[in-house]
DNA sequence: GTCTATAGGGGGATAGAC
DNA sequence: GTCTATCCCCCTATAGAC
C-alpha cells in the first residue's frame, strides 16, 4: 500500500468533508432549519467554498438524500434476495443490521422519512424500489410460507410493515419512550438492543397468529 | 339554544381561524419551513393579525405544540387507565381510536416527533407524561399478567413500543410503503384499516411467545 | 380589530483578491 | 482552491392609518 493510499484514508479531501459535514447537520436538523453557515462552520470551511463544490444548497442537500435512501434500500434488497437464508433468518438479519445501523446514526430513520413527505413525487419514484422489494425472495419465502400453511397472515406487505415499525418506531420515538419512562440515553440503547433476539420471535408468533 | 350559539359553532373567530390555520400549516411542514404568510393566507387573514393575536411565530408555534402533545398523551392516559377494561381490550382500544385518529391527521405522528426530537428538554420534562403512563392501570395489569405467567414479555415498556409501533409507523412511512407496494391511497387506506382488528390479535400472540 | 407599508435581520449565493 | 466582503431576496415583526 502506497503512502498516499493511507493518507487519503485519513485526510479526507475538501469536497468530502463539506459532503460529510452537510450529512451530520441535515440528518439533525432537516433540510428547512440547516443554515449553509452550519453547514461550512461543522466542516472547518469557509461558506464560499460549499457552493463552489455544490452550486447550492439545494444541490448538496438532494445528492445526499439519494445517497441516503438509496444505501438503505440497497442493503435492504440485498438483505431480502440473499439466497442462502430462510424467510426466518431474514427477520433476524433485518432486525440485527438495522438495530446496530441506526443506532450509529439515530437521526437517519425521521429525517429520511420526513423528508421524503415533502418530496414524495420527486425522489421515490425515480428508484426501482418496488421492483427490488415486491419481487424480492423475501416476498417469495413468505408466499411459500402461506401456502404450506406455516403463516397465517397472508398480505406479506403487513408483514414488512410490522418488521419494519417494530424496528424502526422505537428510535423515532426514543426522547418520548425516554420522558415515559425515565431510562437514561445507555438504559434505553441496552433496551433496544435486546430487541435484536426478541423481535424474531415475536415476528414469528404474530405471523402465526389467527 | 340560542341564536348566537348556533352562530358561534360555525363562524369561528378570528383567533381561532388563525390557530386553525397555523395548525395545518405547522403540521404539514414543521415548525422551520413554514412561513407565517402561508399561515396567514390559510387564515384568509393578513399577517399583521398573526403578531397582534399571537406575539410570534414562535409562541404560537409552542401554544399548539403543547395542546398537540398534551391532547395525545391525555387521550392515551385515559384509555391505559380505564377502570372497566381488561388488558386485551385496552390494546384494542389504542388500536382502533388512534388509527381513527391519525387518518384524520396523518402527520400528526411524525410532526409531533420531530420537533420534540428539536426541544426534547423544553416541552416533554414540564407534563408528569412518565407518572400517567407509567403507574397506569394498563401496566398494574400487564404485571398481574406476568405474574400468571399469561405474558412471557415481563418489561411492559416493550409492551407499549410494540402497541405503538404496529399502530404508527405505518403511517409515518406511508409514502414509502405505496412506493414499495403501489398502492394508492384508498388502497392503501384500506389496508391500515384491517389493522385495527390485526393488531389485537398480533399483539397478543407476540406477547405469548418465548 | 384589521389593514398597508416598511423596518430590520438573516440566510443563500456570488464577486473578486490572493 | 480558498478566503473576505457584499449583494439581495425573503421572512418576521412592528408602526401607524383607518
Amino acid at each position: 500500500m502506497t503512502k498516499s493510499r493511507e493518507v487519503k484514508v485519513v485526510d479526507t479531501t475538501t469536497e468530502e468533508k463539506i459532503k460529510e459535514a452537510a450529512r451530520a447537520v441535515f440528518y439533525k436538523k432537516g433540510y428547512a432549519a440547516t443554515r449553509t453557515r452550519d453547514i461550512a462552520e461543522e466542516a472547518g470551511i469557509n461558506l464560499a467554498l460549499l457552493n463552489y463544490y455544490f452550486r447550492s444548497k439545494e444541490k448538496l442537500f438532494d445528492m445526499i438524500m439519494l445517497e441516503t435512501v438509496t444505501g438503505f434500500m440497497h442493503t435492504m434488497a440485498t438483505i431480502l434476495n440473499n439466497e442462502k437464508s430462510t424467510l426466518e433468518k431474514k427477520v433476524e438479519l433485518v432486525a440485527s443490521h438495522y438495530i446496530d445501523f441506526i443506532s450509529k446514526e439515530p437521526n437517519i430513520p425521521i429525517f429520511m422519512l420526513s423528508e421524503i413527505r415533502n418530496n414524495s413525487d420527486g425522489l421515490l419514484k425515480k428508484l426501482p424500489i418496488r421492483q427490488l422489494i415486491m419481487q424480492s425472495l423475501f416476498f417469495k419465502q413468505h408466499q411459500e410460507a402461506v401456502a404450506k400453511r406455516k403463516i397465517t397472515e397472508p398480505n406479506p406487505l403487513h408483514f414488512l410493515m410490522n418488521l419494519l415499525s417494530l424496528v424502526v418506531f422505537p428510535f423515532i420515538a426514543q426522547p418520548l419512550f425516554q420522558g415515559i419512562s425515565g431510562l437514561n440515553e445507555t438504559q434505553f440503547n441496552k433496551l433496544i438492543h435486546e430487541r435484536k433476539k426478541l423481535i424474531p420471535i415475536w415476528i414469528k408468533a404474530m405471523m402465526k397468529a389467527k
